[in-house]
DNA sequence: TTGAAAGCGATACCAG
DNA sequence: CTGGTATCGCTTTCAA
């Protein structure tokens, strides 16, 4: 491998002299020639990991979310990584799979490998364990989506309770009396807001909440498709479905398909994130869409601030959804 | 922050002591306990960086790929990922969105950037750009999904060609004889594999090759949208359509639907990748699934040989496609 | 403007 | 088994 010794040393001047060069200092002109053309000559890189080692400072930036399977997050971590590219940083995402393990150790590990500075998606730490794996390092954190209770970092959410209240809302416009909802676990923060907003709609239509409609698992396609069915078999099943994440909505709608019932003519669906697909369908579904696209500029907005030695205090930042209909 | 050295002092060993004890050597017990408390105490966790920068060895892996977006490069990583954690390493993927530039950027940053091994989908490059990117250091890397001519390193691929031919075949079986193709551009092996596999099933069914019914451009939703069309405003429009990739799919369903044309009552489409998907519509939509969990091991596996001194010949694998009808 | 020397945090070697 | 010393590649004083 070639160091920055062989690029001196071909240059005829010394190590300092070509890390000033590199790092855009004063050289004298036939030195910057020469360092030039040694550099172009072995191919040299600077070692990142070298630099950063010397400048506890690096140009990595770490993505830490539960998944990579949902639309949602690549649609956001697509948008955070063109900002983040464009100002000369480079990012590297790490998937913990919902897992607290996990997200326990991978947080651990990307804060001591070496990363300029992280955005992160939290689920099950706790504000005292990520306060212990975060503390003395001095890496700055974004949380996206959602955020840990007690943690005073930068965070960047989406308005959930208000969209899943519209949704809901609409729903109650058109008639429906009966809307079941298909939540998350409330340990997930998002998860908790989309159902307060599902209540708070049927409060404000006058509507007395059947706990019998309201079904809540995992965040996955077997929770929407399992839930279904559940719903289906009551005595008095719902006439609406309120679902609360892209899986969620997938398992709804292919257990509807699989019975033969028609949406919305058997029973309406509402869904959530997953735009395209449910734009494919017969007749396409309506659904609440998160700003990915300003969530992820947002969050990289922050962190590159951060990055840059702001220090105000921690700012918490809520975007509104739209409904697609 | 808390380094090796701390742990020393406070334990009353040299740095070395505690070094051999993390990293498994011999301690005297009471050495050990001393050891463990001081780590405890001080909430010490080894620098990846710096212990890279010494032993020229990472337990990061890098994972490089044109997209995120998807389903198949996620089933993949997901795949490999596993495997590589239970082995004690750490995965990052970086995405370069098909772009020439950033594959080249990011290809020699990663490189450089102190990853022990790479897996790498390869787009653009040539083999002499990847070379002069990756020679000299000592970074095994192991292509996943295709590979570029003239490198040596192992590469872990699908069968494209007996896949294509196949649902081709199957669209021919069931009396078609007006087949068309949309697939994405010649540059990219996997798409002109596909293209190939499909020339090859008309040709053993004795079909004559009509270049109007072959579509191409990127692989994206717009093709398959734009595609479907073209293809829809010929004089003798064709009465299947062959999609080589997911969003081309998912583009061609959402034109179809939208013109009110039902599948496969009015026009009959193989998919590709969007099992999940493709299942969901009201008549579902066949399609080539690839070994995503398969391709994502294997090329885990090689690529963990290869770092614990594996120096065998590349091997290049490839593995079976099935259809779901 | 330049370069010698120190040092980032960790490991490797080797003498004790 | 232990610890002093050199070193990984680079940046950063600081004196010349």
């Amino acid at each position: 491998m070639t160091t920055i010794k062989d690029v001196a040393q071909l240059a005829g001047v010394s190590p300092s002299t070509v890390s000033k060069y590199i790092n855009g200092g004063n050289v004298r002109a036939e030195n910057v020639t020469a360092i030039r053309d040694a550099i172009a000559e072995l191919g040299y890189r600077v070692n990142p990991i070298a630099r950063s080692l010397k400048t506890r400072h690096s140009y990595s930036i770490g993505i830490l979310l539960p998944s990579l399977a949902a639309p949602f997050f690549s649609g956001v971590f697509m948008s955070l990584d063109k900002l983040l590219r464009e100002r000369g940083y480079h990012s590297m995402i790490s998937c913990y799979y919902s897992d607290h393990g996990l997200e326990r150790d991978y947080l651990g590990y990307l804060i001591s490998a070496g990363i300029g500075g992280l955005i992160y998606v939290p689920e099950n730490l706790t504000a005292e364990e990520f306060l212990e794996l975060t503390e003395g390092r001095n890496v700055p954190v974004v949380q996206m989506d959602r955020m840990i209770p007690g943690v005073a970092a930068d965070a960047v959410l989406a308005e959930n309770i208000a969209a899943s209240r519209q949704a809901a809302a609409r729903l109650i416009a058109q008639g429906h009396r009966r809307i079941a909802v298909i939540s998350g676990p409330s340990s997930i923060q998002t998860a908790k807001e989309r159902l307060a907003g599902y209540l708070r709609a049927l409060e404000e239509g006058g509507i007395l909440y059947d706990s019998t409609l309201a079904v809540s698992g995992e965040l996955t396609f077997a929770t929407g498709y399992q839930g279904f069915s559940r719903l289906m078999a009551l005595d008095n099943p719902p006439t609406a479905i309120f679902c609360t994440n892209h899986d969620i909505t997938m398992g709804v709608v292919t257990a509807a398909r699989e019975r033969g019932l028609k949406i919305p003519g058997d029973v309406s669906v509402f869904g959530y994130d997953c735009v395209d697909v449910c734009a494919v369908m017969t007749s396409a579904v309506p659904v609440v869409r998160q700003p990915e696209r300003e969530l992820g500029r947002t969050a990289a907005a922050y962190l590159i601030e951060r990055l840059e030695g702001c220090d105000a205090p921690p700012r918490v930042t809520r975007l509104k959804c739209s409904l697609i209909l």
